[in-house]
RNA sequence: UCCCGAGUAGCUCAGCUGGUAGAGCAGGUGACUGUUAAUCACCGGGUCGGGGGUUCGAGUCCCUCCUCGGGAGCCA
């Protein structure tokens, strides 16, 4: 007899199956037990009785524990007593196997330990549901881009010094040529791949070694970057808009069971739809001071500043031309306000802050020259990235997107590392 | 790097103005034929983060180091 998944028992109604799980509980009354098995489809109920079953099955059952694998034989039957709505009428149990002092128990822990056994926790109801979610935040990228002609270029994770601050790149010994980094960013090359296919975009994991220890950090995290030709920045937050709109509807529609399970309330997320309010960056700072903030005009947002104005919106909002002082050498500079750039942040809602970072990219040569000189890199790491401005510069702009803001946001998660299955963090390489 | 906070049973925590270490859960044993984190009874379980100091006596007070959490900066 094939096994079925949980998931499919609708179907047997009246026959005799075996389902392959771990156990999640068991009950006991003397005469009759019970226990729920979980197999990553669904969760089900068992029940024995003492007096149906040989008393090999009962003694096997007496020594399961939390989180044995099983295999349970028995008549499949609705009953709204059991979680999911199906009940096995078990007639023979195999343990596949023990499993003796199983750490996480169905009380209360603390974040360090769930942490500590990130490998175990991920079996929870919530922790699986949160993957359910990545899941299909990472396929609705991938088919929001596809829909639209994007060409997807994977870009290197191993890079010369190219990137900004070298004190925030991981370094790696590379043979003879010195050192080589973890990527921080793939834009630069998906910039070069845009003037060979027009509309492209990478997708992968991007590392920070900064000793960032917030809720919104992580040290690996995963980036989706497109970068359109001939695409201005009016045309990026459009583009933009579009974008998460898209990924938040499609999520809230397909994984409704899972952000019940999370219990996230989806009123918020069902308003974000396209257009989103944009306010520059010099009416945010006369906003922020107004409402009580002690911004000055030439510092960037802090955390703070972005929590204070995405609360004034119902929806994500764009905050775009920030001084060209506290943004990245690659942006182009406004030509109606040389003091500012091209970009904009969005800050999505509910305190979860920036999202997305987008530009125009300078596209003169002579001015791009000059930002790298004058941010003190070495114009000889960024020759080829120079050549993109030499032969045939084109207006071109992209963004970034970070996945696990995104998935924290649409889950309503606390913090980001909940938001991958192991994180990566200044004190945690384990598991 | 800076500012807060926390380290006591396998886990989550309590432990007062210093006086021989506690609970719940988990584990073990037993009772119970429809349980939902089942319930009830009993049992085992401790280098109180490390080191030093004050004291007749330190989980508790002082010094120091370590580890972890939250926040800032930086960013997605």
């Amino acid at each position: 007899m094939a096994a079925v998944n949980i998931s499919g028992l609708h179907s047997h109604v009246g026959e005799i199956v075996t389902i392959n799980g771990w156990v999640v509980t068991t009950r006991s009354s003397g005469k009759i037990a019970f226990l729920v098995v979980r197999d990553g489809t669904g969760y089900v109920q068992g029940v024995l009785s003492k007096k149906e079953v040989p008393e090999s099955t009962w003694a096997t059952f007496a020594a399961l524990t939390q989180e044995s694998s099983v295999s349970l034989t028995g008549t499949v039957r609705q009953e709204p007593r059991s979680p999911g709505g199906y009940e096995l009428g078990v007639q023979a149990i195999t343990l596949r196997g023990a499993s003796p002092d199983y750490p996480i128990t169905p009380k209360e822990h603390g974040t360090t330990f769930l942490f500590e056994h990130r490998h175990l926790w991920l079996r929870t109801r919530r922790q699986a549901a949160v993957a359910r979610v990545r899941h299909e935040v990472v396929q609705s990228i991938r088919d929001f881009f596809y829909e639209r002609g994007f060409v997807l270029v994977d870009t290197p994770i191993l890079t010369g010094a190219i990137g900004e601050e070298a004190g925030n790149l991981f370094a790696t010994d590379y043979f003879d040529l010195g050192k080589a980094y973890l990527a921080q960013t793939g834009q630069l090359y998906v910039e070069a791949a845009a003037a060979a296919l027009g509309k492209v975009y990478c997708f992968g994991p991007t590392f920070r070694a900064e000793k960032s220890k917030t809720r919104r950090h992580l040290t690996e995290f995963w980036m989706v970057e497109p970068e359109v030709a001939f695409n201005d920045s009016d045309a990026n937050m459009r583009l933009q808009e579009e974008f998460v709109s898209y990924v938040v509807s499609r999520t809230i529609e397909r994984r409704r069971d899972d952000l019940k399970e999370l219990e996230r309330d989806t009123a918020t997320l069902e308003r974000v739809q396209p257009p989103f309010p944009r306010i520059s960056y010099t009416d945010a700072v006369t906003r922020l001071c107004e409402l009580g903030s002690d911004i000055q005009w030439g510092q960037d947002l802090g955390g703070d500043d972005e929590t204070l104005l995405a609360q004034q919106y119902d929806r994500p909002v764009f905050v775009f031309n920030y001084p060209r002082q506290v943004k990245a050498f690659y942006m182009k500079e406004n030509p109606a306000d040389p003091r500012t750039v091209l970009n904009n942040d969005c800050l999505a809602p509910e305190g979860y802050g920036e999202i997305i970072g987008g530009s125009q990219r300078e596209d003169d040569y002579d001015k791009l020259l000059a930002r790298i000189q004058e941010q003190g890199l070495d114009p000889e790491v960024y020759r080829w990235y120079l050549d993109l401005r030499k032969y045939g510069t084109f207006v071109h702009s992209g963004f970034g997107l970070g996945v696990e803001r995104t998935v924290a946001w649409i889950c309503g998660i606390a913090h980001i590392r909940e938001a991958i299955a192991f994180p990566r963090q200044i004190h945690r390489l384990y598991p």
